[in-house]
DNA sequence: TAAGATCTGCCTATCAGTAGGTAGGCTGCA
DNA sequence: TGCAGCCTACCTACTGATAGGCAGATCTTA
């Protein structure tokens, strides 16, 4: 278990990344919120990258987790597929924030190595639920098939909520993904 | 006619915020690319801010620009989504980079005003072309209906770029867009 | 059980580097 | 002569990061 306090500011971090991109936080910021020193954060995480790179495997862990079992049979595969999109809206309507991943995608040029591989592994462990939640369609004849969807429905939602939030109105989100 | 330099700067801005997000410049950075000082960078674009600005502005008109008129009755319905399909992709493979007011749009709250609202503006434009292209479309019954379409497919659009991007892979890219 | 050693979590102080931004001067061209 | 365009030189604020220290908890061992 991590302590408390890097919980905390992973917590913060996160918040403000989910904001203003991996460039909208720093040291003194988070530690101002924390009630500590910035060198005091430091002794949690050594550098920025680790920092970041924590926070995002965090983030990618507990939203995978909160899926369950893509291959759960006690539920349908609809019922699997608007969970996963409910996991997406909560993000954007009750947080009021970009998806962390999403974030990172779009600046990932500009980000330390580490910190990249974790925004990559969020997308790689998405499709892979989602392909597996695919799995139970019969209308999917292929891996390639359901790779394909499952991408498609990443993009869809991560797009959802850019543009919900580039244009400052969360009704884009649900407009968007029941348009036909 | 803005001056050659000032759109050599704004060059170089656009292609270091596609990478790496509005953070992801400096005027030293700009300045040293350019081959003048910092400080002459600030002769062109007095603060960051309208730098910013005028990028996403100037990106903005060139790529409503290039879509031509969505009213165009030459074409048809599809070859101008097509066409509007195909320009996002060029964004991301020849430019290998994403589209600016994507990264924008994903960093919008930690954003200056006039470049967020330069940002809001791009979608703004772009819906409205793709809900004026629908309108030759008698399958959409209404404004509404129009307007959603529009909103669903730019956000499958920058969101499949960003999912591109994030994973390291462009096929992701044409796989999303031809998914069933 | 007492004494010493070690660990945790924070502090102060400081670093070199970079950020955006400004004042004022030089140069060459219309 | 005037001004566009660039320069030098500088500023303040902030960046991530490091060194060294200190109080208190915990562990070790004689």
């Amino acid at each position: 278990m991590r302590p408390q306090k890097a919980e905390q500011i992973l917590d913060i971090a996160e918040r403000m990344t989910r904001a203003g991109g991996y460039g909208g936080f720093s040291f003194r910021d988070i530690a101002n919120e924390v009630g500590i020193k910035s060198a005091s954060v430091h002794y949690h995480f050594p550098t920025k990258e680790d920092l970041g790179a924590a926070m995002a495997e965090r983030y990618t862990d507990r939203f995978v987790e909160s899926l369950g079992d893509p291959r759960d049979e006690n539920r349908t595969t609809q019922d699997k597929l608007d969970a996963y999109a409910a996991a997406f809206r909560h993000a954007l309507v009750e947080d009021d924030l970009m998806c962390l991943c999403g974030v990172l995608g779009a600046e990932i040029s500009g980000l330390p190595e580490r910190v990249a591989q974790e925004a990559q592994r969020f997308f790689d462990r998405n499709r892979d639920w989602l392909a597996a939640v695919y799995e139970a369609d019969p209308s999917f004849a292929s891996d390639e098939a359901r790779e394909a969807a499952a991408l498609a429905m990443i993009a869809k939602l991560e797009g959802a909520m850019l543009v919900a939030r580039a244009m400052d109105d969360k009704t884009v989100f649900d407009r968007v993904m029941s348009a036909k």
